[in-house]
RNA sequence: GCGGGCAUGACGGAACAGGUAGACGUACCGGACUUAAAAUCCGGAGCCAGAAAUGGCGUGCCGGUUCAAUUCCGGCUGCCCGCACCA
């Protein structure tokens, strides 16, 4: 025996390989390297302060695909950084009058320590933060450039304004009307904002959508509908005079059932609803009640559909004598098509709501096939499928397909004040991206404003443009505005005193661009190197939660075409692949009076079924309530910390990524992590017993047949990893490298060892070491103690991956499942490569078939060479 | 309301392309070792009947296609997610 201790003390084992990978700069990437590139990156972290199991599931698995890329030859770029601005600095400060990059900044060597201490194969010298100006300075360099290009502007537009906090307020950040800090009433605002200018990639940003093949379904699917892009038509309707203006366009998807037209309704913000409520207070009334109710999304669900008569009219576009009502209506959207419609009660459930609240009555233009048009009613439900219109004069007998093209073309051709009176038109439910918030802690918005020369980009020569670290949290609103100098500046045009943006941009940005930085972080001038990022870019895998599966993912392909307009990379995509994780869960305890426990105030009674929990702290019972996303509302989180002290790091790897497929929720419990735990154990006594019996094997190629045996299992586990690792399917990765480890630990069982051959030790180590390497990249730390015990040179991480010898799995004689009338009945062995005639002679002889046949001759008998006999009686 | 997903033992899950349902793990039961417990090792286990051999039933429910269905098709039920007055 060696001094091999028998128990493996991750604790002290962990740190020690930690320490050697970091001298040796094992997972240091140039960006000189010959070898096929391959990029992975995990969503980086917002520094909060410390790591959660979340983080701990998502950066293993993307650390096994990057150590599995490594070994396999790959150049492999497995960056880390920190999305560091945002609110919850502020917070901080405004709560314990920290300063925020102080409390960013500690959070971040914190998380950084922890994210260390779990061994990940990260290239730590390109680690970034978004919050240094080291960063930001690039990003205010890219919106100067995206300003040149047109593509950030600046327009007023309505915001959820808070009263209290003196700030604008994201729509997640309304709760039932109020602001969810102050608890104030939001209001809506006009402000002048700064945008990007996403829609003008509309079309692109969903078309390239099905050039993504490593994307989740799911994932596009939910871009689509966002995106949500239709095809329809502008029609323009005369105003009957007076009226202020001459006409209404409207923005319709049904052209055809224009002859079921019975009123227009347009939005209260809409130019003509504001100059008619100008001058008519009830009007100015029922406007700013609609605006009431579009703040509460409670209200929203049940609002009733409300008008106002305007009393103005239009005339039909195919009949100057048919005149329709105007009204203001609730449920007009000014900001989608032109915030105003012509009303189809018939064929449009909102409509007929409407219609119905306000007796205008329905004109039936579309009949479904089959259903006899003179008896074809509603009763209080719009029909909104296909069929043939009706009652629309020279469109009958159409289909509403065919009667669409129609009336756009007819009225294409017709001339309403000199103009066309409809055209086509296709749009799109995304909106611009509104980047201003009234905020410290964010990336400054390098521009001037001048009361003469307008607003000025601020010189290239003066980014960075920082934040000044002087300021007090100690009033609502944002601090740059207060600061008594920082937003005094000269105006660089005509050099008269002028005011600095005091707008930061919205921290979507910083985590827009952060993947295309790490392919060189270091350049001091330019945002990226072209030749660099080029090469790096698309990101081969990507993972992280599915909760950003539209805001960060869309901002980031659309900042990545934007980037390629102002050329500071070559292409659309920045992410080829994409996995979304699941979450981490865990039960929550609730003691009698309500409050949530946390697992470490509970003591949970195994003896009784169903298991009973009661308080540590005065022994009264706990109630199991939902298992959950750890949260600390709920106080069901484990802290990473507690766990890799405790077991290590290789323990909660192992566990994050056992039994539940990676994209479905893990449950954590004590029982899968002490499983994990003794199964680090387990794996450590095989290898040792390995080592002992092999580590004087002489090399051979003469293996017989138990060594090959041996072999065999091995290399079927090799496949079946290889097979599951290329789909991401960690789980089943797990369970392969259980199942071998039981094999080879019942084989050298059963070897009577002093008697055994070279051949069998030799196999012996081979598999020992393919075992290792197998679930070295989810547990390094024990990998590479165990390849040291193997006596293997180097280390694991810097082993190439092994080669599958596949005449090794491949069996001569087969077992093939019988099954007699489809139920599987008995088993027949014979040769791989024996006829259809050979097995089914086989077969009749099986007691069985013959029991089953009872001398009768089988119906029918199905052969599937290697694979299933199914007899027919 | 619209769109999408899921449903398999006590539990998490496996079953590649229609071909042995339940791999692997957890929990459980029995045995060995131990003064004992833990750990470890060996074994059991879908459900029902039977001493066993064996038979019947079984992948949310109902129906269909097929020699064969967890897998494909039609219809339901339940749960989860996204969007939500988008004309």
């Amino acid at each position: 025996m060696t001094g091999r201790p028998e128990r493996y003390n991750a604790r002290e084992v962990e740190p020690k390989w930690q320490e050697i990978w970091r001298d040796r700069k094992t997972f240091e990437t140039t960006n000189e390297d010959g070898r096929p590139k391959y990029y992975v990156l995990e969503m980086f972290p917002y520094p909060s302060g410390r790591i959660h199991m979340g983080h701990v599931r998502n950066y293993a698995m993307g650390d096994v695909i990057a150590r599995v890329m490594r070994a396999k030859g790959y150049n492999v770029l497995h960056p880390m950084g920190w999305d560091a601005f945002g609110m919850p600095a502020e917070n901080a400060a405004r709560l314990n009058g920290s300063d925020p990059a102080t409390w960013t900044y500690e959070n971040i060597a914190t998380m950084r320590k922890q994210l260390q201490s779990m061994g990940l194969s990260i290239d730590w010298s390109r680690e970034i933060a978004t919050c240094d100006p080291s960063y930001y300075k690039h990003q205010q360099t890219m919106f100067l450039d995206m300003l040149g290009k047109g593509l950030a502007y600046r327009k007023s537009a309505k915001v959820n304004w808070d009263p209290v906090d003196h700030t604008v307020l994201a729509n997640e950040q309304v709760i039932d009307g109020r602001g969810w800090r102050s608890n104030a009433l939001v209001e809506q605002r006009e402000l002048t904002q700064w945008f990007f200018k996403i829609t003008d990639f509309a079309e692109d940003l969903l078309e390239s959508l099905d050039s993504l093949e490593r994307w989740p379904e799911k994932v596009r699917l939910m871009q689509k509908n966002w995106i949500g892009r239709s095809e329809g038509a502008l029609i323009r309707f005369a105003l009957e005079q007076p009226a202020p203006i001459g006409e209404i366009t409207v923005y319709t998807t049904r052209p055809d059932t224009i002859f079921g037209a019975k009123f227009i309704a347009i939005s209260g913000d809409h130019p003509l609803a504001r100059q008619l409520a100008a001058e008519n207070p009830q009007l100015q009334d029922f406007v700013d009640e609609c605006h009431r109710i579009g703040t509460s999304v409670a209200a929203l669900e049940t609002a009733e559909k409300k008008g106002f008569d305007t009393g103005l009219k239009v005339a039909h576009p195919f009949d100057r004598e048919w005149k329709l009502p105007v009204f203001v209506a609730n449920f007009v959207l000014m900001d989608y098509g032109t915030g105003a419609i012509f009303g189809c009660p018939a064929h449009d459930q909102r409509d007929f709501d409407f219609a119905k609240a306000y007796g205008l009555g329905y004109e039936i233009v579309v009949c479904p096939e089959g259903v006899d048009k003179s008896t074809f009613t509603l009763a209080d439900a719009a029909y909104e499928g296909d069929g043939r219109m009706v009652n629309s004069r020279f469109l009958d007998g159409m289909t509403p397909n065919e009667a669409q093209n129609e009336v756009v073309r007819r009225l294409e051709s017709t001339a309403l004040f000199g103009k066309p009176c409809a055209e086509r038109k296709v749009n799109f439910k995304l909106r611009d991206w509104g980047i201003s918030r009234q905020r410290y802690w964010g990336c400054p918005i390098p521009v001037i404003h001048c009361e003469a020369c307008g607003v000025v980009p601020a010189p290239r020569e003066s980014l960075p443009i920082t934040l000044p670290p002087d300021v007090s949290f100690d009033a609502p609103g944002n601090p740059l505005e207060r600061h008594p100098s920082w937003k005094r500046v000269a105006c660089p045009k005509c050099g008269r005193s002028a005011q600095r943006e005091t707008d930061t941009m919205d921290t979507f940005v910083d985590s827009s661009w952060y993947f295309a930085r790490f392919t060189d972080p270091n350049n001091q001038s330019e945002p990226t190197t072209r030749k660099i990022v080029d090469r790096w870019l698309p990101v081969d895998q990507y993972i992280g939660g599915i909760e950003h599966a539209i805001l960060h993912l869309l901002y980031s392909r659309f900042f990545t075409r934007a980037m390629k307009e102002t050329n500071h990379l070559g292409l659309k995509e920045p992410f080829a692949g994409l996995f979304t994780q699941g979450m981490v869960v865990h039960e929550t305890y609730r003691s009698e009076n309500g409050a949530w426990l946390s697992p470490a105030e509970i003591r949970i009674d195994d003896a009784t079924t169903p298991r009973q929990i009661f308080s540590l702290k005065d022994g009264s019972r706990v109630e199991i309530g939902p298992i959950e996303k750890m949260s600390k509302s709920k106080r069901n989180t484990i802290d990473p910390d507690d766990i890799i002290g405790s077991f290590g790091a290789d323990t909660a790897r192992w566990f994050m990524l056992s039994d539940s497929p990676p994209d479905r929720d893990v449950i954590w419990t004590e029982e899968g992590i002490q499983g994990a735990a003794r199964f680090v154990q387990k794996l450590w006594r095989l290898i040792g017993e390995i080592a002992d019996f092999s580590s004087d094997a002489k090399t051979t190629n003469d293996f017989g047949e138990f060594a090959n045996h041996i072999r065999k299992a091995a290399h079927g586990a090799l496949v079946k990893v290889d097979g599951d690792l290329a789909r991401l399917r960690f789980n089943r990765c797990v369970a392969h490298v259980y199942e071998l480890t039981n094999e080879l630990s019942g084989l050298l069982g059963s070897i009577d060892q002093p008697a055994a051959g070279d051949d069998v030790r030799a196999a012996l180590l081979e598999a020992g070491k393919i075992l290792v390497q197998l679930f070295a990249p989810i547990m390094p730390h024990l990998g590479e103690e165990c390849w040291a015990s193997l006596g293997a040179s180097r280390l694991v991480a810097e082993a190439t991956w092994p080669e599958a010898d596949h005449s090794l799995i491949v069996d001569n004689v087969i077992s093939v499942p019988v099954q007699i009338n489809g139920k599987k009945r008995a088993d027949l062995v014979v040769a791989r490569d024996a006829t259809t005639e050979e097995i089914e002679r086989a077969v009749l002889e099986l007691d069985a078939v013959r029991r089953a046949l009872a001398g009768q001759r089988p119906g029918k008998i199905v052969i599937v060479p290697q694979r299933i006999v199914n007899v027919v009686v």
